[in-house]
DNA sequence: GTCTATACTCTGATAGAC
DNA sequence: GTCTATCAGAGTATAGAC
């Protein structure tokens, strides 16, 4: 697992990367080329298989960088915090994510809709017991009463998937909003209405 | 738009949809291959290309057929029903789709997700209209005061988000529940009470 | 480190026998 | 209507000059 070292090396690769999530996202591992990321990184073809030895060292790449970040939000969640005031932050950050790394949203959707090739492993452990542990929070915090009583795991799952709506499914949601919205806006004070009636005791 | 006319056009057309919608949904457009698809359908690659003209016209041929099962629940949803009651079924039937048609599911999950190249026309055109039409009979619902006040667009997008999830996202929904849970029986349960303390006045 | 040229594989589609 | 054989193009990866 040896990384490139020097300057020029880190940048090279880093605009690889970034190509190569334009392009992984928007058509999926089989729809990219190589051709395609490297028109979009600007480099040639064998130029990219210098830095990378194969397209799917590249894909990979993405998708193991792409956990921790996706994962985050959710380790933040506070126990010691006030409960309804932690989960809101998590569906805003959530939500954030959504709008702000739409391309690595779709990557991972993609993934996870084919099976989970490569993040299986990852799912079942990290990301599983994760959600094992928080979940345990979210049973406390409803145990003692200061949120309502849920099955948690859904709750996560519900937060997932009405951020993850947002990003992943946006074509259908402009097109169905129409111009003069602000899909993402609109979202934020949705959520904050629905959670809140929800989880309020 | 001539179709097959013989009985036995009209199995092996309808085998090698079954077949295809199982390939296009496992692996996507590009990910998909006529040899795949022509060993699931137990025919052979240029019997295929006998009965549609390319690759692409099966695809074309899945999609819109799609469509009208994706709208039929909403179209079902009764201005002249009780609004709880219109809309519990509505959530219901979606989950049942999830369920009974999860390859459906995936098929214009991974659609919509790489932009709707194909579907564009008929979700700016059919769907908006519909969506359009519903959101109309559930502003009236509220202005009423016979459900709580929402967006009603957004009420519909999280209908959409929280029952397809279960359908695209099962391989992540699946290892992280673990084994002994239903995961739809559950959601049934969990969407039965998140919908009705969200929509109760 | 980067490029041009190219090898080789996969895959969509066609030709033509039966 | 169905098959075997095959073509043509796209796409991943490598060789080798600079």
């Amino acid at each position: 697992m040896s990384r490139p070292q020097t300057r020029i090396q880190q940048k090279n690769s880093n605009t690889i990367l970034d190509a190569a999530l334009d392009v992984f996202s928007a058509n999926g591992f089989r729809g990219a080329t190589l051709d395609q990321i490297a028109e979009v990184a600007g480099l040639s073809k064998p130029n990219l298989l210098y830095y990378f030895p194969s397209k799917e060292a590249i894909h990979n790449t993405l998708l193991s960088q792409l956990l921790t970040t996706w994962l985050d939000p959710l380790r933040a969640m506070d126990p010691a915090g006030d409960p309804l005031v932690e989960i809101m932050a998590y569906v805003r950050k959530k939500l954030e994510i959504s709008q702000n790394f739409p391309r690595e949203s779709r990557l991972f959707a993609n993934e996870v809709l084919h099976g989970a090739p490569h993040l299986r492993a990852a799912i079942e452990g990290e990301l599983k017991d994760l959600v094992d542990e928080k979940t345990a929070v979210l049973q406390a915090w409803m145990d003692s009463g200061k949120i309502a009583a849920l099955p948690p795991v859904h709750l996560i799952f519900s937060i997932w998937a009405l951020t993850q709506h947002y990003a992943d499914f946006d074509v259908q949601v402009r097109a169905v909003l129409g111009p003069d919205h602000d899909p993402f806006a609109e979202a934020e004070a949705f959520l904050e209405i629905l959670f809140r009636r929800l989880l309020t005791v």
